[in-house]
DNA sequence: TTTTAGTTTCAAAAAGTTTTGAAAGTTTAA
DNA sequence: TTAAACTTTCAAAACTTTTTGAAACTAAAA
């Protein structure tokens, strides 16, 4: 196998992996070529590389620099625009973490406060109902702290502790 | 808000949360409705509830029953078979876990294996390559090895390693 | 100002996924 | 046996998401 068929494969299972997460193969696709390229790519090198049209390299490379993966670069003398993607992966976890933090946590949590103020009688229904609701909010919380204090810790430190805890 | 609204509001955001994590609606839905039941439900009885056809439910709950998270019953003298969830939140997580880690995991790590042995030249682009792929493995290994310990781990010991983290 | 090089938008088409419903299959009871 | 009760399957329909491509837009250069 050589360079470019090691990059193509890994680029294709990048984009069936992000397609499993809610993330489209094509946003996937792009961020795992940009993460290979040592240098900054334009749109057209997107487009040629992945075979994709303008369009959607466009709303992608929008999209991947909204979740604050990518990053818009201008070359002195250069009219072109031309994208890199965050290469620390500590960084990248951070930021895919923090997302999805906000787009699923946030919500669900929501949801389980409003209906733990809900009048619930004492059938075994409403038992049940609180119990595992009082057992989902517990849970999350915890996994939302988590989230909370590794963004707020460096890669060493938090790499340590897994280490250490998987021995 | 009463116990049908709060069920009905819970049902719909579980739905929703497990079409952005690759599982269908129906079946989040399924797996909420069977979570909040005390008793195990009929096919009919799912269907009516979330408004669903014979099929979707049946393929759904087969779905389930794949992934660990619901089981059969047979009730004697009865010739409908009936279904209920895995109750237990902690083991409901290892098994999503371990599903995941078979599904997404292990062909990732396949994939890097495959690359890794790929004939790459020195060049820019192929010190890259390596370097990005490498970072890769190492942090996938350890969340693999993490998953791993905290299946076999029971969720008390777990929690208060959690707990002891975050603080 | 006009032209050129580029980016953005978005309606329509294509592709992918989920759902339905009815027919086929299976098991138990009569 | 045969009928009844139930489960499973799967092709077609409905729905959702992604992708395209061309027109509209923007900014720099001539």
């Amino acid at each position: 196998m050589n360079l470019e068929e090691a990059k193509y494969k890994f680029i294709q299972e990048w984009g069936v992996l992000g397609s499993t997460w809610g993330i489209n193969r094509a946003m996937a696709q792009i961020h795992a070529f940009l993460m290979l390229s040592p240098e900054s790519k334009t749109t057209d090198e997107v487009m040629a590389e992945l075979k994709i049209s303008r369009g959607n390299a466009n709303m992608n490379m929008r999209a991947l620099i909204d979740w604050g993966l990518v990053f818009k670069e201008y070359k002195p003398g250069e009219r072109k625009e031309y994208f890199y993607a965050e290469k620390d992966l500590w960084n990248v976890m951070k930021q895919i973490a923090k997302e999805r933090r906000k787009r699923e946590i946030v919500p669900i949590r929501e949801v389980l406060k409003e209906v733990s103020s809900a009048e619930i009688d004492n059938s075994p229904e409403g038992k049940e109902f609180k119990k595992v609701t009082k057992d989902i909010d517990a849970i999350i919380s915890k996994f939302d702290g988590l989230i909370d204090m590794a963004s707020k810790s460096d890669q060493n430190w938090f790499m340590k502790v897994l280490a250490k805890l998987i021995k």
